[in-house]
DNA sequence: GCATATTTGTCCGTATGTATA
DNA sequence: CTATACATACGGACAAATATG
Protein backbone atom coordinates (compact mmCIF):
# COMPACT_ATOMS: atom_id res chain seq x y z
CA UNK A 1 0.00 0.00 0.00
CA UNK A 2 1.18 3.49 -0.77
CA UNK A 3 0.61 6.37 0.88
CA UNK A 4 1.50 8.71 -1.82
CA UNK A 5 -1.39 7.68 -3.97
CA UNK A 6 -4.09 9.80 -2.13
CA UNK A 7 -2.31 12.71 -1.23
CA UNK A 8 -1.74 13.76 -4.73
CA UNK A 9 -4.79 15.63 -5.10
CA UNK A 10 -3.81 19.64 -4.99
CA UNK A 11 -1.14 19.27 -7.03
CA UNK A 12 -2.29 20.15 -9.93
CA UNK A 13 -2.92 23.79 -8.83
CA UNK A 14 0.84 24.07 -8.53
CA UNK A 15 1.52 23.36 -11.98
CA UNK A 16 0.38 26.43 -13.41
CA UNK A 17 3.28 28.06 -11.02
CA UNK A 18 5.54 26.39 -13.27
CA UNK A 19 7.10 29.12 -15.54
CA UNK A 20 9.91 30.69 -15.21
CA UNK A 21 13.66 30.26 -13.71
CA UNK A 22 14.91 26.94 -12.91
CA UNK A 23 12.61 23.99 -12.79
CA UNK A 24 14.32 22.24 -10.57
CA UNK A 25 14.08 25.16 -7.84
CA UNK A 26 10.43 25.61 -8.71
CA UNK A 27 9.51 21.83 -8.19
CA UNK A 28 11.82 22.11 -5.06
CA UNK A 29 9.25 25.15 -3.63
CA UNK A 30 6.21 23.56 -4.22
CA UNK A 31 7.41 20.48 -2.56
CA UNK A 32 8.65 22.35 0.36
CA UNK A 33 5.55 24.14 1.09
CA UNK A 34 3.52 21.26 0.86
CA UNK A 35 5.40 19.86 3.51
CA UNK A 36 5.82 22.54 5.81
CA UNK A 37 2.14 23.00 5.52
CA UNK A 38 1.98 19.20 6.67
CA UNK A 39 0.32 18.08 3.30
CA UNK A 40 3.07 15.55 3.19
CA UNK A 41 2.97 13.99 6.81
CA UNK A 42 6.45 12.84 8.14
CA UNK A 43 7.12 9.37 6.26
CA UNK A 44 5.63 9.65 3.42
CA UNK A 45 7.07 8.30 0.21
CA UNK A 46 7.43 10.50 -2.13
CA UNK A 47 7.23 8.70 -5.36
CA UNK A 48 9.51 10.01 -8.61
CA UNK A 49 7.46 8.74 -11.19
CA UNK A 50 3.38 9.81 -9.45
CA UNK A 51 5.06 12.97 -8.51
CA UNK A 52 6.90 14.01 -11.79
CA UNK A 53 3.81 12.70 -14.22
CA UNK A 54 1.57 15.16 -11.96
CA UNK A 55 3.83 18.14 -11.56
CA UNK A 56 4.65 17.57 -15.61
CA UNK A 57 8.40 17.51 -15.35
CA UNK A 58 11.02 14.93 -16.27
CA UNK A 59 12.22 12.42 -13.36
CA UNK A 60 15.69 13.95 -13.84
CA UNK A 61 14.54 17.32 -13.09
CA UNK A 62 12.43 15.99 -10.22
CA UNK A 63 15.39 13.81 -8.72
CA UNK A 64 17.31 17.08 -8.51
CA UNK A 65 14.49 18.89 -6.21
CA UNK A 66 15.00 15.51 -4.05
CA UNK A 67 18.26 16.41 -3.55
CA UNK A 68 17.62 19.92 -2.66
CA UNK A 69 15.53 18.90 0.11
CA UNK A 70 17.26 16.39 1.49
CA UNK A 71 20.14 18.61 2.01
CA UNK A 72 17.65 20.53 3.33
CA UNK A 73 17.34 17.76 5.88
CA UNK A 74 13.27 17.87 5.19
CA UNK A 75 13.89 14.33 3.01
CA UNK A 76 15.97 11.44 3.82
CA UNK A 77 16.95 9.14 0.93
CA UNK A 78 17.16 5.01 1.21
CA UNK A 79 19.40 4.05 -1.31
CA UNK A 80 17.27 2.75 -4.23
CA UNK A 81 13.90 2.90 -2.13
CA UNK A 82 13.61 6.25 -2.67
CA UNK A 83 12.79 9.63 -0.51
CA UNK A 84 10.39 9.81 2.17
CA UNK A 85 9.54 12.91 4.17
CA UNK A 86 11.87 13.15 7.30
CA UNK A 87 10.53 11.43 10.43
CA UNK A 88 12.24 13.16 13.69
CA UNK A 89 13.58 11.22 16.19
CA UNK A 90 13.16 12.63 20.02
CA UNK A 91 17.36 13.02 20.01
CA UNK A 92 16.90 15.67 16.71
CA UNK A 93 14.39 17.23 18.43
CA UNK A 94 16.72 17.45 21.45
CA UNK A 95 19.15 18.84 19.53
CA UNK A 96 17.40 20.80 17.38
CA UNK A 97 16.91 22.96 20.85
CA UNK A 98 20.59 22.32 21.94
CA UNK A 99 21.09 24.37 18.71
CA UNK A 100 18.34 27.16 19.12
CA UNK A 101 19.82 27.47 22.53
CA UNK A 102 23.29 27.92 21.38
CA UNK A 103 22.13 30.45 18.25
CA UNK A 104 19.33 32.37 20.09
CA UNK A 105 21.11 33.35 23.34
CA UNK A 106 24.06 33.57 21.54
CA UNK A 107 22.58 36.58 19.20
CA UNK A 108 21.10 38.44 22.44
CA UNK A 109 24.28 38.08 24.28
CA UNK A 110 26.41 39.40 20.80
CA UNK A 111 24.21 43.09 21.45
CA UNK A 112 25.93 46.25 21.84
CA UNK A 113 23.57 48.76 23.15
CA UNK A 114 20.33 49.69 23.05
CA UNK A 115 17.83 50.61 20.73
CA UNK A 116 17.98 47.71 18.97
CA UNK A 117 15.98 46.90 15.33
CA UNK A 118 12.73 45.06 17.22
CA UNK A 119 10.40 45.96 14.24
CA UNK A 120 10.57 42.36 12.81
CA UNK A 121 9.78 41.14 16.23
CA UNK A 122 6.90 43.29 17.54
CA UNK A 123 5.71 41.84 13.72
CA UNK A 124 5.61 38.66 14.61
CA UNK A 125 4.21 39.20 17.96
CA UNK A 126 1.38 40.91 16.56
CA UNK A 127 0.42 38.04 13.83
CA UNK A 128 0.48 36.11 16.64
CA UNK A 129 -2.21 37.40 18.81
CA UNK A 130 -4.34 38.08 15.89
CA UNK A 131 -3.81 34.13 15.28
CA UNK A 132 -4.62 33.36 18.76
CA UNK A 133 -7.81 35.81 18.62
CA UNK A 134 -9.18 33.82 15.40
CA UNK A 135 -7.75 30.37 16.90
CA UNK A 136 -5.49 29.41 14.14
CA UNK A 137 -2.90 27.55 15.81
CA UNK A 138 -1.07 26.28 12.63
CA UNK A 139 -0.55 29.99 12.48
CA UNK A 140 0.61 30.89 15.71
CA UNK A 141 3.14 28.39 15.56
CA UNK A 142 4.52 29.71 12.31
CA UNK A 143 4.40 33.35 14.15
CA UNK A 144 6.20 31.65 17.25
CA UNK A 145 8.67 30.52 14.63
CA UNK A 146 9.03 33.57 12.66
CA UNK A 147 9.34 35.90 15.92
CA UNK A 148 12.50 33.49 17.05
CA UNK A 149 13.89 33.70 13.43
CA UNK A 150 13.90 37.58 13.88
CA UNK A 151 15.97 36.75 16.76
CA UNK A 152 18.39 35.00 15.80
CA UNK A 153 18.46 37.55 12.85
CA UNK A 154 19.69 40.15 15.46
CA UNK A 155 23.17 38.69 15.30
CA UNK A 156 23.32 40.44 11.18
CA UNK A 157 25.01 37.23 10.23
CA UNK A 158 23.28 36.08 6.94
CA UNK A 159 24.53 32.75 7.36
CA UNK A 160 23.17 32.22 10.90
CA UNK A 161 19.56 33.31 9.38
CA UNK A 162 19.94 30.48 7.03
CA UNK A 163 20.71 28.06 9.67
CA UNK A 164 18.03 29.06 12.00
CA UNK A 165 15.40 28.46 8.64
CA UNK A 166 16.93 25.25 7.97
CA UNK A 167 16.52 24.16 11.95
CA UNK A 168 13.22 25.72 12.40
CA UNK A 169 12.14 24.01 8.97
CA UNK A 170 12.96 20.64 10.49
CA UNK A 171 11.20 21.89 13.50
CA UNK A 172 8.33 21.94 11.79
CA UNK A 173 8.10 18.42 11.39
CA UNK A 174 7.46 17.69 14.61
CA UNK A 175 4.82 20.53 15.15
CA UNK A 176 2.70 18.35 12.17
CA UNK A 177 2.25 15.67 13.85
CA UNK A 178 1.27 16.68 17.25
CA UNK A 179 -2.49 16.13 18.20
CA UNK A 180 -3.19 19.28 20.56
CA UNK A 181 -1.47 22.59 18.80
CA UNK A 182 -3.06 24.80 21.02
CA UNK A 183 -1.22 23.59 24.12
CA UNK A 184 1.87 23.98 22.38
CA UNK A 185 1.60 27.41 20.86
CA UNK A 186 -0.65 29.22 22.90
CA UNK A 187 1.08 29.20 25.85
CA UNK A 188 4.35 30.61 24.51
CA UNK A 189 2.84 33.57 22.96
CA UNK A 190 2.97 35.50 26.16
CA UNK A 191 6.36 34.14 26.78
CA UNK A 192 7.57 35.86 23.62
CA UNK A 193 6.36 39.09 24.52
CA UNK A 194 8.06 39.06 27.55
CA UNK A 195 11.02 38.75 26.03
CA UNK A 196 10.13 41.45 23.45
CA UNK A 197 9.68 43.57 26.13
CA UNK A 198 12.56 43.51 27.93
CA UNK A 199 14.48 43.84 25.36
CA UNK A 200 12.72 47.01 24.51
CA UNK A 201 13.67 48.22 27.64
CA UNK A 202 17.46 48.37 27.22
CA UNK A 203 17.64 44.56 29.06
CA UNK A 204 19.37 42.08 26.42
CA UNK A 205 20.80 39.58 30.02
CA UNK A 206 17.28 39.60 31.05
CA UNK A 207 15.90 38.62 27.50
CA UNK A 208 18.47 35.77 27.39
CA UNK A 209 17.32 34.11 30.50
CA UNK A 210 13.48 34.46 29.91
CA UNK A 211 14.83 32.97 26.73
CA UNK A 212 16.77 30.31 28.34
CA UNK A 213 13.41 29.40 30.22
CA UNK A 214 11.46 29.41 27.16
CA UNK A 215 13.46 27.39 25.08
CA UNK A 216 14.00 24.66 27.84
CA UNK A 217 10.64 24.65 28.92
CA UNK A 218 9.22 24.32 25.21
CA UNK A 219 11.92 21.85 24.49
CA UNK A 220 10.44 19.46 27.59
CA UNK A 221 7.18 19.38 27.10
CA UNK A 222 7.57 18.80 22.89
CA UNK A 223 9.67 16.03 23.85
CA UNK A 224 7.34 14.46 25.83
CA UNK A 225 4.55 14.86 24.47
CA UNK A 226 6.27 13.51 21.08
CA UNK A 227 8.07 10.47 22.93
CA UNK A 228 4.59 9.55 23.36
CA UNK A 229 3.38 9.66 20.43
CA UNK A 230 6.29 8.16 18.30
CA UNK A 231 6.25 4.83 20.72
CA UNK B 1 23.29 -20.93 13.37
CA UNK B 2 24.86 -19.97 16.87
CA UNK B 3 23.29 -17.51 18.88
CA UNK B 4 25.92 -15.29 18.03
CA UNK B 5 25.17 -15.76 14.07
CA UNK B 6 22.04 -14.26 15.38
CA UNK B 7 23.23 -11.15 16.88
CA UNK B 8 25.97 -10.19 14.00
CA UNK B 9 22.90 -10.99 11.42
CA UNK B 10 22.28 -7.50 11.29
CA UNK B 11 25.39 -5.96 10.42
CA UNK B 12 25.53 -7.61 7.46
CA UNK B 13 22.89 -5.06 6.31
CA UNK B 14 24.47 -2.33 7.61
CA UNK B 15 27.97 -3.27 5.78
CA UNK B 16 25.78 -3.52 2.50
CA UNK B 17 24.39 -0.04 3.29
CA UNK B 18 28.21 1.38 4.09
CA UNK B 19 29.85 0.08 0.29
CA UNK B 20 26.87 1.40 -1.46
CA UNK B 21 26.62 5.11 -2.02
CA UNK B 22 25.41 6.19 -4.93
CA UNK B 23 27.69 7.36 -8.01
CA UNK B 24 26.47 11.36 -7.45
CA UNK B 25 28.07 10.77 -4.27
CA UNK B 26 31.44 9.67 -5.22
CA UNK B 27 31.29 11.99 -7.82
CA UNK B 28 30.98 14.89 -5.49
CA UNK B 29 33.52 13.35 -2.99
CA UNK B 30 36.09 13.52 -5.79
CA UNK B 31 35.10 16.91 -6.80
CA UNK B 32 34.89 18.15 -2.95
CA UNK B 33 38.45 17.06 -2.59
CA UNK B 34 39.89 17.98 -5.69
CA UNK B 35 38.64 21.42 -4.67
CA UNK B 36 39.80 21.40 -0.99
CA UNK B 37 43.03 20.91 -1.62
CA UNK B 38 42.66 23.88 -4.40
CA UNK B 39 43.39 21.95 -7.71
CA UNK B 40 40.30 23.67 -8.93
CA UNK B 41 40.89 27.40 -7.36
CA UNK B 42 37.64 29.86 -6.83
CA UNK B 43 36.64 31.17 -9.91
CA UNK B 44 37.39 27.76 -12.20
CA UNK B 45 34.15 27.08 -14.23
CA UNK B 46 33.35 23.08 -14.04
CA UNK B 47 32.58 22.06 -17.33
CA UNK B 48 29.61 19.70 -17.66
CA UNK B 49 31.29 17.76 -20.62
CA UNK B 50 34.50 17.82 -20.07
CA UNK B 51 34.35 16.23 -15.76
CA UNK B 52 31.70 13.69 -17.22
CA UNK B 53 33.56 12.68 -19.86
CA UNK B 54 36.99 12.28 -17.78
CA UNK B 55 35.12 10.68 -14.58
CA UNK B 56 33.01 8.15 -17.05
CA UNK B 57 29.54 9.28 -15.71
CA UNK B 58 26.76 10.87 -17.27
CA UNK B 59 25.72 14.43 -17.15
CA UNK B 60 22.61 13.97 -15.72
CA UNK B 61 24.70 11.89 -12.36
CA UNK B 62 27.65 15.14 -12.65
CA UNK B 63 24.82 17.10 -12.11
CA UNK B 64 23.47 15.70 -8.94
CA UNK B 65 26.75 15.59 -7.86
CA UNK B 66 26.90 19.55 -8.71
CA UNK B 67 24.08 20.31 -6.63
CA UNK B 68 25.18 18.99 -3.60
CA UNK B 69 28.06 20.59 -3.86
CA UNK B 70 26.20 23.59 -4.57
CA UNK B 71 24.23 23.58 -1.86
CA UNK B 72 27.27 23.12 0.61
CA UNK B 73 28.53 26.44 -0.65
CA UNK B 74 31.55 25.25 -2.73
CA UNK B 75 30.17 25.83 -5.69
CA UNK B 76 27.68 28.37 -7.57
CA UNK B 77 25.62 28.07 -10.12
CA UNK B 78 24.88 30.71 -12.47
CA UNK B 79 21.59 30.14 -14.60
CA UNK B 80 22.38 29.12 -18.33
CA UNK B 81 25.69 29.45 -17.52
CA UNK B 82 27.05 26.42 -15.74
CA UNK B 83 28.83 26.28 -12.38
CA UNK B 84 31.63 27.58 -10.68
CA UNK B 85 33.72 27.26 -7.89
CA UNK B 86 32.91 29.80 -4.99
CA UNK B 87 34.94 33.34 -4.85
CA UNK B 88 34.47 34.56 -1.42
CA UNK B 89 33.66 38.24 -0.68
CA UNK B 90 35.16 39.82 1.93
CA UNK B 91 31.65 39.86 3.55
CA UNK B 92 31.56 36.39 3.48
CA UNK B 93 35.04 35.92 5.19
CA UNK B 94 33.60 38.70 7.81
CA UNK B 95 30.31 36.54 8.39
CA UNK B 96 32.06 33.15 8.47
CA UNK B 97 33.84 34.78 11.58
CA UNK B 98 30.88 35.59 12.71
CA UNK B 99 29.11 32.03 13.09
CA UNK B 100 33.02 31.18 14.51
CA UNK B 101 32.71 33.79 17.42
CA UNK B 102 29.10 32.82 17.59
CA UNK B 103 29.27 28.98 17.95
CA UNK B 104 33.10 28.32 19.29
CA UNK B 105 32.28 30.64 21.75
CA UNK B 106 29.33 28.96 22.95
CA UNK B 107 30.13 25.80 23.09
CA UNK B 108 33.08 26.89 25.71
CA UNK B 109 30.62 28.54 27.61
CA UNK B 110 28.29 25.14 27.40
CA UNK B 111 30.68 23.38 29.28
CA UNK B 112 29.83 21.57 32.38
CA UNK B 113 32.25 20.81 35.16
CA UNK B 114 35.94 19.51 33.99
CA UNK B 115 37.01 17.28 32.98
CA UNK B 116 36.40 17.55 29.29
CA UNK B 117 36.87 15.35 26.49
CA UNK B 118 39.81 16.88 24.81
CA UNK B 119 41.69 14.08 23.04
CA UNK B 120 41.20 14.98 19.58
CA UNK B 121 42.11 18.58 20.78
CA UNK B 122 45.54 17.36 21.81
CA UNK B 123 45.77 15.05 18.53
CA UNK B 124 45.01 18.01 16.46
CA UNK B 125 47.64 20.24 18.02
CA UNK B 126 50.10 17.66 17.66
CA UNK B 127 49.06 16.86 14.13
CA UNK B 128 49.98 21.05 13.66
CA UNK B 129 53.39 20.68 15.10
CA UNK B 130 54.44 18.29 13.51
CA UNK B 131 53.39 19.64 10.17
CA UNK B 132 55.18 22.92 11.05
CA UNK B 133 57.91 20.89 11.68
CA UNK B 134 57.84 19.46 8.51
CA UNK B 135 56.97 23.01 7.10
CA UNK B 136 54.02 21.67 5.36
CA UNK B 137 51.81 24.69 5.93
CA UNK B 138 48.87 23.75 4.14
CA UNK B 139 49.17 20.71 6.12
CA UNK B 140 49.08 22.87 9.30
CA UNK B 141 46.50 25.10 7.76
CA UNK B 142 43.83 21.96 8.08
CA UNK B 143 45.45 20.78 11.38
CA UNK B 144 44.12 24.31 12.85
CA UNK B 145 41.05 24.04 11.42
CA UNK B 146 40.35 20.71 13.05
CA UNK B 147 41.05 22.42 16.18
CA UNK B 148 38.28 24.47 15.85
CA UNK B 149 36.19 21.94 14.37
CA UNK B 150 36.76 19.91 17.41
CA UNK B 151 36.41 22.83 19.90
CA UNK B 152 33.01 23.32 18.39
CA UNK B 153 31.92 19.58 18.92
CA UNK B 154 32.35 19.93 22.97
CA UNK B 155 28.69 21.45 22.39
CA UNK B 156 28.05 17.70 21.54
CA UNK B 157 25.50 18.75 18.71
CA UNK B 158 25.15 16.98 15.63
CA UNK B 159 24.21 19.14 13.77
CA UNK B 160 26.66 21.97 15.36
CA UNK B 161 29.25 19.86 14.04
CA UNK B 162 27.81 19.67 10.20
CA UNK B 163 27.88 23.09 10.56
CA UNK B 164 30.88 23.61 11.72
CA UNK B 165 32.37 21.29 9.32
CA UNK B 166 30.54 23.55 6.25
CA UNK B 167 32.06 26.83 7.28
CA UNK B 168 35.39 25.67 7.58
CA UNK B 169 35.04 23.96 4.41
CA UNK B 170 34.14 27.41 2.92
CA UNK B 171 36.83 29.03 5.00
CA UNK B 172 39.19 26.66 2.73
CA UNK B 173 38.24 28.75 -0.24
CA UNK B 174 39.80 31.87 0.71
CA UNK B 175 42.97 29.95 2.31
CA UNK B 176 44.03 28.39 -1.27
CA UNK B 177 43.83 31.93 -2.40
CA UNK B 178 46.54 33.45 0.19
CA UNK B 179 49.83 33.78 -1.27
CA UNK B 180 52.06 33.07 2.41
CA UNK B 181 50.12 30.71 3.93
CA UNK B 182 53.06 30.65 6.62
CA UNK B 183 52.05 33.85 7.51
CA UNK B 184 48.46 32.84 8.13
CA UNK B 185 48.85 29.73 10.03
CA UNK B 186 51.71 29.34 12.09
CA UNK B 187 51.42 31.88 14.51
CA UNK B 188 47.99 30.31 15.24
CA UNK B 189 49.38 27.03 16.43
CA UNK B 190 50.75 28.45 19.25
CA UNK B 191 47.49 30.21 20.81
CA UNK B 192 45.87 26.53 20.12
CA UNK B 193 48.00 25.34 22.59
CA UNK B 194 46.89 28.08 25.12
CA UNK B 195 43.42 27.80 24.48
CA UNK B 196 43.76 23.59 24.96
CA UNK B 197 46.05 24.28 27.90
CA UNK B 198 43.31 26.52 29.93
CA UNK B 199 40.84 23.64 29.15
CA UNK B 200 43.23 21.07 30.97
CA UNK B 201 43.65 23.37 33.70
CA UNK B 202 39.66 23.54 34.25
CA UNK B 203 39.50 27.35 32.80
CA UNK B 204 36.85 27.65 30.01
CA UNK B 205 36.30 30.87 30.82
CA UNK B 206 39.68 31.71 30.54
CA UNK B 207 39.63 29.38 27.30
CA UNK B 208 36.81 31.54 25.89
CA UNK B 209 38.92 34.61 26.20
CA UNK B 210 41.59 33.38 24.64
CA UNK B 211 39.40 31.95 22.03
CA UNK B 212 37.73 35.51 20.94
CA UNK B 213 40.72 37.04 20.63
CA UNK B 214 42.16 34.18 18.33
CA UNK B 215 39.18 34.77 15.92
CA UNK B 216 39.36 38.84 16.05
CA UNK B 217 43.10 38.96 15.03
CA UNK B 218 42.96 35.65 12.65
CA UNK B 219 39.80 37.81 10.77
CA UNK B 220 41.68 40.79 10.91
CA UNK B 221 44.49 39.12 9.02
CA UNK B 222 42.73 37.39 6.74
CA UNK B 223 40.00 39.86 5.55
CA UNK B 224 42.94 42.35 5.08
CA UNK B 225 45.09 40.13 3.29
CA UNK B 226 41.95 39.19 1.21
CA UNK B 227 41.16 42.76 0.64
CA UNK B 228 44.30 43.64 -0.90
CA UNK B 229 44.36 40.45 -3.23
CA UNK B 230 41.04 40.34 -5.01
CA UNK B 231 40.77 43.91 -5.58
C1' DG C 1 25.08 44.36 -34.23
C1' DC C 2 25.14 39.71 -36.32
C1' DA C 3 25.92 34.87 -37.16
C1' DT C 4 27.98 30.75 -35.45
C1' DA C 5 29.61 27.41 -32.22
C1' DT C 6 29.40 25.90 -27.62
C1' DT C 7 27.19 24.83 -23.38
C1' DT C 8 23.49 24.21 -20.51
C1' DG C 9 18.38 22.91 -19.43
C1' DT C 10 15.12 19.58 -19.94
C1' DC C 11 13.09 15.40 -21.29
C1' DC C 12 12.81 10.65 -22.95
C1' DG C 13 13.74 5.60 -23.51
C1' DT C 14 15.98 1.85 -21.67
C1' DA C 15 18.90 -1.52 -19.31
C1' DT C 16 20.24 -2.80 -14.78
C1' DG C 17 20.04 -3.35 -9.99
C1' DT C 18 17.40 -3.55 -5.63
C1' DA C 19 13.74 -4.16 -2.30
C1' DT C 20 9.23 -5.88 -1.08
C1' DA C 21 4.92 -8.60 -1.44
C1' DC D 1 11.48 -18.24 -4.90
C1' DT D 2 9.18 -15.50 -8.10
C1' DA D 3 7.06 -11.55 -9.57
C1' DT D 4 6.39 -6.81 -9.40
C1' DA D 5 7.41 -2.19 -8.63
C1' DC D 6 10.67 1.09 -8.18
C1' DA D 7 15.11 3.53 -8.17
C1' DT D 8 19.70 4.00 -10.52
C1' DA D 9 22.36 5.27 -14.23
C1' DC D 10 23.25 5.93 -18.99
C1' DG D 11 23.05 8.04 -23.62
C1' DG D 12 20.71 10.58 -26.89
C1' DA D 13 17.80 14.30 -28.40
C1' DC D 14 16.38 19.03 -28.94
C1' DA D 15 15.43 23.81 -27.39
C1' DA D 16 17.23 27.75 -25.24
C1' DA D 17 20.74 30.58 -23.56
C1' DT D 18 25.36 32.14 -23.85
C1' DA D 19 29.92 33.02 -25.54
C1' DT D 20 32.90 33.91 -29.51
C1' DG D 21 34.56 35.78 -33.70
Amino acid sequence: MTETGDTLEGLDEDRALLDRTGTADRVAKILRDRIAEGFFPPGTQLSEKAISDRLGVSRNTLREAFRLLTHERLLVHALNRGVFVRRLTVEDLVDIYRVRRLMECAALRGLGEPPYPLDALEAAVERGRKAAREEDWRELGTANIKFHENLAALAGSPRTDELMRRILAELRLAFHVMADPRRFHEPYLARNQEILQALRSGDPAGAERLLGRYLDDSRSQLAQAYEALIS
